[in-house]
DNA sequence: AAATAACCGACTATATTACTCGGTTTTGAA
DNA sequence: TTCAAAACCGAGTAATATAGTCGGTTATTT
């Protein structure tokens, strides 16, 4: 999974769209220079990144005059993972060749990452794929207490969480 | 919390220098052209980011003949998150002008992903605090369950683990 | 003295991101 | 039936970041 501003500008105008009564098939649609005003994002940039997720199915557009987007399925039923999975072109996290699938596995010194990187992306994805759209309209997103995400050894000590940069 | 091949050429690295005997300040040190050759970086690349992990005191330089690097600290005293930090700028995950930080707290459409960008980077961070280097090395990282991270609503159904991509 | 390897800064190539431009098609409303 | 609003489309461009190069210098060991 890519985190990469343009995911980040898809989801800003999906929750603009979810805040706009454009929820599942219901409301009147909302145009693309309304978001593009209110979040200032450049128009054409909107265009391309709706068409994407046109394409993965996560909304339904209305041409014409008083036309625009709906959201494809309620907000509630809207992963932010599904966003950004629709705008993002998946990358390749590890530097293994895919030709190589065991020798990237045996070889030594190369790849000991690659199980790190792995579950960096599954916990990323975790975290995305738990928090809907209407949690992000409705603020629901809770901070984090000192504790461990699942699945993790913690054996270093006195961990100093940050504020995001 | 920056997360790029830059920060996973560092971790790489440091994963080489861990395993190859320069844990803490013993062992002889490991020149840069040994681990440039075994993890396929390119010297003066690497040379780069040992400036950074140098300054960020993670590494212990020895020059001249024999010369090479050590680690500053003991590997399992070495987190993760340390080492990326080390080397990427941080950035702003949040669109928000510096200058107004009422104005993005209070301002509708914009800023609603606010806190979902600031929770994230403190998941990531969460979870590459709690890796040490010498877990890598010991292949000590344990794949995740089905269990959502720490301090998040689930309130989506089904969410399926990926793959890292 | 010579070789090794860290150290340093500036420069370059490539890729990605963010954005622009010039259109076309569809469709509701006057 | 015309007009205008909007989605749709593809190619192109500008700015930025990444990854890597180059040409040195300094320190240290043999």
């Amino acid at each position: 999974m890519k985190l990469s501003t343009k995911g980040r500008y898809a989801v800003m105008a999906m929750v603009d769209l979810a805040d706009n009564g454009a929820d599942n098939g219901k409301g009147r649609p909302v145009a693309l220079a309304d978001i593009a005003e209110r979040q200032e994002i450049s128009l054409s940039y909107l265009e391309q990144l709706f068409g994407k997720l046109r394409k993965g199915g996560l909304v339904k557009s209305v041409r014409g005059p008083g036309g625009g987007y709906l959201l494809a399925r309620p907000a509630d039923d809207m992963r932010i993972s599904d966003v950004i999975l629709a705008v993002d072109e998946p990358i390749q996290a590890t530097r293994c060749k895919p030709g190589s699938p065991k020798g990237c596995k045996t070889n030594k010194g190369r790849c000991l990452t690659h199980e790190l990187w792995e579950e960096l992306g599954n916990q990323i994805y975790l975290y995305l794929s738990s928090v809907s759209l209407s949690d992000v309209c409705g603020r629901r997103i809770l901070g984090s207490s000192r504790v461990f995400a699942a699945g993790v050894k913690p054996d270093v000590e006195n961990p100093r969480p940050i504020a995001a940069q």
